[in-house]
DNA sequence: TCTGGGGTCCTAGGACCC
DNA sequence: TCTGGGGTCCTAGGACCC
């Protein structure tokens, strides 16, 4: 496999070409797409010093005649769709690390397509013509050097490292281009008078595990001599799922960010149950005022993607925080799941709708059975409420409001339903099916 | 220069078991 | 009963990436 075969493909400046494409008054002026913080800017703007990721003042500053848009993520997915699926027509070995960038390996695919150089000239073509897009793409044997090649050959360019080259291409390049280099370690390299790629190639890998630790060094020094092993991955799992928010106004007590940890386990939960994952361990994140952060996490014995077993340990641990950490002011709130599994037999607690019974809420009663989801269906209609993984879980949540009103669907999956919890008796049932 | 939200991976210490 | 070694799981923090 002498050929440089695996491509990676990054769209340049995605959400702000999008937002060209969307309103095309915007072109040739220098614009960024953010609220807060510069999520995408146009090259125009970047000539000015404007960057992703700063803060949108400081672009203002740098850019008084900055034209700011808001993103709009439907449009981002429908273009990332379409940019993926010309992808495809090369390869199905398509690994994609996120909405506007991918690893392709077409070394199976010379014999129809041609070269790689050919077959990434033909991609970048076709991505213009058929959506307006500029990608750029790099190509190598190794998928960490395509990546390097690609962001070298922005704006809208091709770079094919061909075997033999590699090092020739790789060692004057400065350090931060590798995968893993960030602020913090870029300081400690060049503390050490490292410099270029090439540097850490010639640097003995023990000083660089003195200062780096064994995982880092051993990662860089590899990717500097052109090692790395990883294949393409067409379907990773996620391994975690969780969400945050920034607060604003200062707040201190238990009671004011308790419904925001609510809103973001709401979140976290259903996304664990879109996915049909499940989850052990909770954690809780807060930022206080200064921006230093601690992380609280437990495990559960039981996965679950219940809202209302999750928000308990949840509100344990954000009350832990509180606790050890009086009247701090709190800027972030977050929290994650991980742990992550599948397929484990989902315990349901289920109502009756208020229409079944013609009533007005009756004291809940409960009681355990097995029964098939056929069972189910028979004895509850539509009316599944909310599950989780044990029992009582799904009864808090139930119990709490914290349920999902939803139906069964013919495989036996609770499916949402749109409507108010409007339930009158409960009767928790494990699903066997 | 710490401002956003979503992630991955690594390290290190402690508990626990064999 | 103590000492030692190895492995796994859990927790907390940190660096990095898009």
């Amino acid at each position: 496999m002498d050929i440089p075969g695996i491509l990676h493909a990054d769209l340049d400046a995605f959400y702000a070409a999008v937002a060209v494409l969307e309103d095309p008054s915007l072109a040739g002026k220098p614009m960024a797409v953010g609220s807060g913080v510069v999520l995408s800017c146009t090259y125009e703007a970047r000539a000015f010093g404007v960057a992703g990721g700063m803060r949108m003042v400081d672009a203002r500053a740098r850019c008084p005649q900055l034209i700011v848009v808001d993103g709009s993520f439907g449009a981002y997915s429908e273009y990332s769709k379409q940019v993926f699926s010309i992808f495809e027509t090369y390869t199905p070995r398509i690994e994609r690390i996120s909405i506007d960038e991918g690893f392709l390996d077409v070394t199976g695919s010379v014999h129809l397509f041609g070269s790689p150089r050919e077959i990434g000239a033909e991609i970048r073509k076709r991505v213009r013509e058929e959506t307006g897009l500029a990608v750029s793409v790099g190509a190598s044997t190794r998928k960490f050097l395509s990546k390097i090649a690609s962001q070298v050959a922005k704006p809208d360019g091709l770079i094919v490292v061909e075997p033999g080259d590699e090092l020739a291409f790789l060692h004057p390049l400065d350090v931060s281009y590798l995968w893993g280099v960030g602020p913090v370690t870029k300081r400690k390299l060049t503390d050490l008078g490292i410099n270029t790629i090439g540097d850490i190639a010639a640097t003995n890998p023990d000083s660089l595990t003195t200062m780096l630790g064994r995982g880092a060094s051993s990662h860089l020094y590899a990717l500097a001599n052109n090692q790395d092993p990883r294949p393409i991955e067409r379907h990773r799992k996620a391994k975690s799922v969780g969400a945050q928010s920034a607060i604003r106004s200062q707040i201190r007590t238990l009671d004011e960010v308790v419904p925001i940890l609510q809103r973001l386990t709401d979140r976290v939960a259903e996304r664990l149950r879109a996915k049909d994952r499940t989850a052990r361990t909770v954690t809780v994140r807060v930022r206080f005022g200064d921006l230093s952060s601690v992380t609280r996490s437990a495990t559960m014995e039981t996965p679950t993607s219940a809202t209302g077993a999750i928000m308990d340990v949840a509100t344990a641990l954000l009350k832990k925080v509180v606790e050890e950490f009086p009247n701090h002011e709190t800027s972030l709130i977050g929290i994650s799941t991980s742990g992550l599994g599948v397929g484990e037999p989902m315990q349901l607690a289920m109502g009756v709708d208020a229409a079944t019974t013609g009533g007005t809420p009756a004291e809940l009663e409960y009681q355990s059975l097995d029964a098939s989801v056929d069972e189910l269906r028979r004895r509850f209609g539509r009316s599944v409420v909310t599950h989780g993984s044990d029992l009582l879980s799904s009864r808090t949540a139930f119990s709490d409001g914290l349920s999902d009103i939803m139906t069964l669907r013919d495989d036996g999956i609770p499916e949402a339903l749109d409507g108010g919890p409007e339930y009158v008796t409960e009767e928790d049932v494990t699903q066997s099916g």
